[in-house]
DNA sequence: TCCGATACGTTGCGACTGCAACGCAAAAGG
DNA sequence: CCTTTTGCGTTGCAGTCGCAACGTATCGGA
């Protein structure tokens, strides 16, 4: 072989330029010459570690989850046993509250709307997010007996949740402060360590 | 005047044929011919009743808010005093249940990644938004004193929640019916008619 | 009846797209 | 040394894009 390249080491150079362009100008201008010129190299050269643009979109996708499970794995957060911990940092992580995960969240949105009319790209996402609705269901029924929702709605409402609160951070509708807020409350809700009411309730039950 | 057309009319008609192609194929396919080959016209057409591209995208915008308000608007459950049941009424809506709403909610995923890079898209996503924010915590609070989440809180959890179950639906994440079901039960947490815990919890509270 | 405004349709332009094809340089193996 | 494989750049092509310009048909008012 001639000049030995890591093949998978360029790939992934590739693709954090379309992520950049990507979130910052919308899917609609990612294009092979765009990435091209965002990663400095000619478009050439990326066609030649991408046959085609669907293979380059689906590579960058994995790149954006593998580089959130690595963030996950040195969270001190998420090591140990407490159950509500160990959810929150997983969540929490998808909130893009920093600029890195703003720019995963731009992406996150755009791929949403990509993976309407690309069923291999709706299969990778569908996968990526019932790994983690079974994470913290299982999360979430170890803390046992816990809160007033049945752990599966509870599971799929807290997804669903910070999907929705990244969707209205991105939009500028929500600070980011407001939505960590919201997440927080509805994990004590989930996990049944209701804080003190806003206002006087019936009867405050706690552990 | 010559031939006399409804023109708000026909940028309405122009505008269905975009929300259908958006839809469809995506916001990447949403050109002047392809909107004006849905549409049955011819492309001169489109540019006669919208001047620049964007005009049209952001009209029919308007289109899906005004559909969205009349559908609420003749809904049985969305007139009456109840809170819990205005509230839900109206955040109904927004989950793809029905091939209309599901239309809908393809385009609104598409508009959010398209906001990302249009500043007035953004702006009258966020302004629906907060409109919808402020009248779901308003009906909280009239509720009282209910729930274990602050009435902001829990309105923009809600909020944000219907959005988030709406994208996993659509991505076929999520089945329908769980979605209702899920949406039912944060609204009895917001409201504070918890449901009977899944399993023998602490003390079985209602009202 | 002429005028002009409105409602389209047509054409063309420059820019851009994904992609195939080809070309050349470098390096390892024979 | 020479062939072969790999890395990378260049060019060209068919197609699409938004948009401006122009053409025409149709009608109401003067």
């Amino acid at each position: 072989m001639p000049k030995q390249v890591d093949h998978h080491e360029r790939r992934t150079l590739l693709a954090d330029a379309l992520l950049r362009v990507a979130a910052n100008r919308g899917l609609m201008d990612v294009s092979l010459r765009h990435v091209a010129a965002e990663a400095g190299v000619t478009a050439g050269m990326v066609q030649h570690y991408f046959r085609t643009k669907d293979e380059m979109m689906i590579f960058a996708l994995d790149v954006v989850a593998a580089r959130v499970q690595a963030r996950l794995e040195d969270d001190p957060d998420a090591t140990g046993d407490d159950p509500r911990r160990l959810v929150g940092a997983l969540l929490v992580q998808l909130l893009p509250l920093d600029a890195d995960r703003e720019l995963e969240g731009r992406v996150a949105v755009a791929y949403h709307a990509y993976a309407a009319t690309r069923p291999d790209v709706a299969a990778r996402l569908r996968q990526d997010t019932e790994g983690m609705r079974a994470a913290v269901a299982g999360r979430i029924r170890a803390a046992g007996h816990a809160g007033p929702l049945d752990p599966e709605i509870a599971a799929t409402g807290l997804l669903a949740l910070v999907e929705g609160l990244a969707v209205h951070v991105l939009g500028g509708h929500l600070a980011p402060d407001a939505a960590r807020a919201t997440l927080d409350g509805h994990l004590d809700v989930a996990f049944g360590s209701v804080s003190t009411p806003p206002r006087a309730a019936r009867s405050g039950s706690r552990a």
